[in-house]
DNA sequence: TCTCATCCTGACCAGTGGTCATAAAGCGAA
DNA sequence: TTCGCTTTATGACCACTGGTCAGGATGAGA
């Protein structure tokens, strides 16, 4: 059987994920080299293309592993919602959970921007789980949001405070906490979503 | 008189930042390297070097004139301004004026996520007049403001909405426009202001 | 033992930001 | 005009990046 060699190559891939994940989150997406994942996981550069295209595709791995784990507790937490102030708390917890880590928060950022240049990678980052995109928050308000208050609008309103309150934490001025931007998000979302 | 000389250097370190605005307005922060600026500005990459540091310095300086150019009328505007609303809508023709061209917007993304790797860059922006500071916009709507209503958090929560919709704007959903977005800050900033 | 597929290596490439001895040109004075 | 001196401009050079690829090592099956 072919099974070991596998698994070897499986373990490699695992390890020069993790070396990735480290290094990422001391010293950001750009901050990190190809060379510096390799040398961390003890295999020379050529290993890692391999496994992966660039440093585009294992990032978008990493990303994607990172939120499938965030939003399972999400999915529970909005089936047990009962009115809209609820649904928004449920999807805030997801926001903070993912972004508990500061250097998670600087990595999606930096992502996203380096994203917005590339058109495919674009694409790839609308269609995964990366971002709340508007129609998921759409549907998952839905059910309390008056006919005629576009659910995409409210989505991306929200999408903007998070991800403003993103760059707000990467520039460490420290106005405004998790608290403060979530009552903010809440309060406007449910101005809107009533009026 | 060395005049001629020094002439022929503002001649050059100009014709330099015309070609390096062009070219990050085209291609972006990170798409553009200081070949490319010296080249179609028809000079030799050493040369780059007696006008800045580096791209950073550069960029800094371009950004720096592109506000300066936009804050006379802020100033002017808001001098007018008879009611916390009537500001807040100065404060967004200034901050719409800013970008009402999508180069500039990736730009100052790309510039401020860059900075922030970095700590003195980050100082320098903090210091500068890129940002609409959380204490500018404190004093700027302090007269209209309940005592016991932060104003500076006003501010942070109005930059955080700004910024996401620059990141909205670069990733190109184009769910939200302009009107959306104003008139959403507005409608936050006027109940926290109030209450 | 002999193949052959898989995994891994590290020298190699073009291109990056940044440096610096050298060349060219402008300047004022003799 | 001619001679230094200063300012400006050059492009080869350096260490480094992301990315490639012929070839070496290792394991699987016959």
């Amino acid at each position: 059987m072919a099974r070991r060699q596998q698994e070897k190559s499986q373990e490699t891939q695992q390890e020069l994920l993790s070396a990735a994940l480290e290094l990422f989150q001391e010293r950001g997406f750009f901050g990190t080299t190809i060379a510096d994942i390799t040398e961390k996981a003890g295999y020379a550069k050529g290993s890692f293309y391999r496994h992966w295209q660039g440093k585009d595709e294992i990032t978008l791995q990493l990303i994607e592993a990172k939120l499938a784990s965030c939003r399972a507790a999400r999915t529970q937490a909005l089936a047990r919602a009962r009115n809209l102030s609820e649904a928004l708390d449920a999807i805030w917890d997801f926001l903070e959970s993912i972004m508990k880590d500061k250097s998670w928060a600087r990595l999606f950022l930096e992502f996203t921007i380096h994203a917005s240049c590339d058109e495919k990678l674009k694409a790839s980052l609308a269609q995964s789980a990366f971002r709340l995109s508007d129609p998921v928050f759409a549907e998952l308000v839905a059910p309390w949001t008056r006919p005629g208050v576009s659910g995409d609008k409210l989505g991306a309103l929200n999408t903007c405070l998070f991800e403003g309150f993103l760059i707000h934490g990467v520039l460490g001025t420290g106005t405004l906490d998790k608290k403060d931007i979530r009552d903010a998000a809440k309060r406007l979302i449910l101005a809107l979503a009533e009026a």
